[in-house]
DNA sequence: TCGCTGATGATTGTATACAATTATTGCCAG
DNA sequence: CTGGCAATAATTGTATACAATCATCAGCGA
């Protein structure tokens, strides 16, 4: 349930979303090259529905295609990074004001199973799925919100997020955030939308604090990368 | 020069971009049929190709694909209107207030161009292009402000508003707008942000004002796209 | 006349074949 | 042994062919 939206024709969803919850886990990690035949074998389909899919990915930003070279996973630059985070801390505190005024009882049992599935994650070391579960909450409360176009714009920044902590979060001591997405629940359950607002502001400005932002990020995944003069 | 991202190998581009600005002109309303033959054919490429483009505009929401029916320029809902000029708001007046203050001798002479231009336009009754000039101004102020994330967001932003005004515009007593954009452009060059700021708001607010979001939509192009009971 | 059904035609969905481009490797001159 | 170059292989770009789905309409029966 990453995102309601266009209608590609079903086979090229799923093999968007497959390639997106793989990036989202930390499994393809920045820089690799997603090879059409490759994918298209594990996927049981055809270059067309690749394509398909990897020019999907590739509007969101989760894929760069490099016209006769092919598809890397998207290697943000510092600078992409801090504009990533800028454009959460410019949509998600009031689009969090708008969720607690909003929420309702069913909002909340899903956003408390998704916690708890999340600390579950964590608990069993499923640092990837927990990862995705955390970027899942933020996408949720901006449904609860109602706006599907800022939602949407969310939920795109939430997925360049998830590439920018694989390339930039040196210190994995556990997602301690947790206890953020509990205060904002609390915040929303009580429909203190002022609150909900400087939570969701505190939380991101934590997230990029957590991130090192001033160095060049990790060497590349494969030596011909390294050695590619781009 | 609408928007400087991905580089779907470069045909792709030459046709979305071209119906993307037949959009922006409102050579192409909302409704219409795209049929891929006949785009493929006007363009001299192959339905291939013609795909490709309408899944990117369909990215963007220009475009609705309805699976086995074909691709349709989008109809915007009064409740999706809404919600892109929400975005809008919550957006641009934060971004006229970091362009204001990084705007440089030479962005000033690009807008004193581009509102020339859109006077012109307007003297010569192309309203068309008109509108889509009016447009870019906005994406060229976020372009200023150096922020190309919530530019690419602002983009499509305006781009939906495109055939928003299409739609739901009624009164066409010509694009009175130039002056607004006139009064932002001397807040830029005097690099006052606050009330960069605050004319961007108004601005969004006047544009919302002029529009008719309360009836249904106009009727449909077609007596086809009317009797369907979708 | 109205409504249903089945056949026909048009349009989209997908796979495959071929062309163009890029990457790799082996070779030879220096 | 090194560096450049040419041949080969691998990969992407595009067009086309075929399959699947949907729209249209004629024909039939009520």
């Amino acid at each position: 349930m990453t995102g309601a939206a266009r209608k590609p024709s079903k086979r090229d969803q799923t093999v968007s979303d497959g390639l997106a919850t793989a990036i989202h886990e930390h499994r393809l990690t920045p820089g690799m090259k997603l090879n059409e035949d490759e994918v298209g074998e594990i996927f049981g389909v055809s270059r067309t529905i690749v394509r398909s899919a990897l020019q999907s990915l590739s509007h969101e930003r989760l894929v760069v295609i490099e016209p006769n070279r092919g598809a890397f996973v998207a290697q943000p630059s510092i600078r992409e990074a801090r504009e990533v985070f800028e454009a959460r801390a410019l949509l998600e505190p009031r689009t969090a004001h708008s969720a607690a005024i909003r929420t309702t009882p069913a909002d909340m049992d899903l956003l408390k199973r998704h916690i708890d599935e999340e600390h579950a994650a964590i608990d069993a070391g499923e640092t990837g799925r927990a990862l995705r579960l955390s970027g899942s909450f933020h996408i949720e409360i901006a449904r609860i919100a109602d706006q599907a176009t800022i939602a949407t714009f969310i939920g795109q920044l939430v997925a360049r997020s998830s590439l920018v902590i694989a390339m930039y979060w040196r210190r994995r001591n556990a997602l301690c955030e947790s206890h953020a997405h509990h205060a904002l629940l609390d915040a929303l359950a009580a429909h203190e939308a002022d609150r909900a607002e400087e939570l969701m502001t505190s939380h991101l400005v934590d997230l990029v604090s957590l991130l090192e932002l001033t160095e060049p990020p990790d060497g590349p995944t494969s030596l011909k990368e390294a050695l590619r003069t781009e």
